[in-house]
DNA sequence: CCCTTTCTTGAATGGTGGTCAAGAAGTACA
DNA sequence: TGTACTTCTTGACCACCATTCAAGAAAGGG
C-alpha cells in the first residue's frame, strides 16, 4: 500500500487551496467566491476541492484558523504587560481590519453552520486567554475580570463595525476601554 | 384608468407579505427563508412577490424598516432624559435582542447589497439622533459627543454579539457605558 | 503484471433568486 | 353592454450555486 502519491503532494495542494481561498475571500468575500472560481484559481476541477475539504465552510475555517492563529501568536509574542493593553488592542485592531471581510463572514456564518460556530467558540476562548494575560492586574474578582474581558472584546468587535475615517475603530476602542479600566481601578 | 383593482388590496397584500416575512425571518433567518416558502406562507405564487418587491433584499428592508421604526419610536417616546441613558439602552437592547437574527442579517448583508447598505446608513443616522438627545448634557465638544455616541452604538452592537446567559448584553453595555460617561464628565 | 490507494474529473442533482410572456380580473369609458 | 387599459397572478424557465457520484488516471507495493 503506497503511503502517498508523491509523499508531500497532498499537504502541499491543501495549502495551495487555502492560499488561493484566503486571497479570494479577502478580495470578494466568502459568499461571492464560488467553489468554481476557487478551483480555477488553484488550477483544478471544481469538485477536486471536495477531496481536500468536506465543504466550503471547512475551507473558510481553514483560512480563518491560519489567519487567527498567526494573529494571536504575534500578539502573544509581544510582552503585552510591557507594551500595555492599549497598544495590544491597537495592534489587534489593525490585524482584524486587514481581514475584516473574513471577520464579517465568521460572525454571520456562525449562526448557520456548525463548523463555523465551533471555530468561533474556540476563537473567543483563545482571545479571552490572551486578554486575561493583559488584565491580570487590572481587576479584583474573577467574575469582574471576566466581564471586563468580554466587554473589551465586544467593544473591539463593535468598533470594527462602526469603523470609519471620521471615527476610526482605534479611537472608539480607546475611549471605551479607558473608561472600563478606570471603573475597575476605582471599584 | 382604474386606480386600483380593489382600492386598498395592494397595500394590504404588501403588508401581509411583510407580516409573513417578518415571522419567517425571525424564526429561521433571512438566508434560510426562501422566496418559495415566503410565497407559500402568504398563499401566492413565488414570483408574485416580485410584483410587490423588486428583490428579496427589498423585502428584508421593508421588514427592518417597520421593526426599527417601531423600536425607535417607542424609545423616543419615553423621556430619555428623565429615565436616563442606562434605562434607554436597556430597553434598546431588549428590543434588539428580539430581532437579533434580523440585525445579524443587516450587518452582514450590508456589505453585499446596496439597498441594505442604504438602510443601514439611515438606521445609524436615526440612532445617532436618538442618542444625541440622551447625551445633550453628557459632554462638552461636538466632536467628543459624536465619538461618544458612536462608541455607545458600537458597544451595543458588540454586546449583542457576545450576549450570553453568563454575560448578558445589558451587563456588558452597562459596564462599558458607565466608564465612557465617567471619562467624559472628568475631561 | 495486477492490485490497492491516492487523486482527478465530467456529468449530473437539487435548490436558489430572479425573469418573462401570457393570462385573469377588475375598472373606466364608449 | 362591450371593450380597452391597468392591476395582479401565474407556469415555465434561466443561470448559478454547492455538492455528489461513478468512473477514470497515476503511482507505488507485491
Amino acid at each position: 500500500m503506497p503511503k502517498n502519491r508523491r509523499e508531500i503532494d497532498s499537504g502541499q495542494k491543501r495549502t495551495e487551496i487555502i492560499d488561493c481561498a484566503e486571497k479570494l475571500f479577502r478580495e470578494g468575500g466568502y459568499q461571492a467566491t464560488t467553489m468554481t472560481a476557487l478551483a480555477r484559481a488553484v488550477g483544478i476541477a471544481p469538485n477536486a476541492i471536495y477531496w481536500y475539504f468536506p465543504s466550503k465552510d471547512h475551507v473558510l475555517v481553514a483560512v480563518l484558523e491560519r489567519c487567527h492563529g498567526a494573529m494571536i501568536e504575534t500578539l502573544a509574542g509581544d510582552d503585552s504587560l510591557g507594551t500595555g493593553l492599549h497598544e495590544t488592542l491597537r495592534r489587534l485592531l489593525a490585524r482584524l481590519r486587514e481581514i475584516k471581510s473574513l471577520v464579517d463572514e465568521l460572525r454571520w456564518r456562525g449562526s448557520h453552520s456548525e463548523v463555523i460556530l465551533e471555530f468561533r467558540r474556540s476563537y473567543h476562548r483563545r482571545m479571552r486567554l490572551l486578554l486575561a494575560d493583559a488584565l491580570k492586574r487590572a481587576s479584583n474578582s474573577q467574575k469582574e475580570r471576566e466581564l471586563l474581558g468580554v466587554a473589551i472584546m465586544a467593544v473591539v468587535e463593535g468598533a470594527l463595525i462602526y469603523d470609519s475615517p471620521k471615527f476610526p475603530a482605534e479611537e472608539i476602542v480607546e475611549a471605551a476601554v479607558r473608561g472600563l479600566i478606570k471603573l475597575e481601578n476605582e471599584a
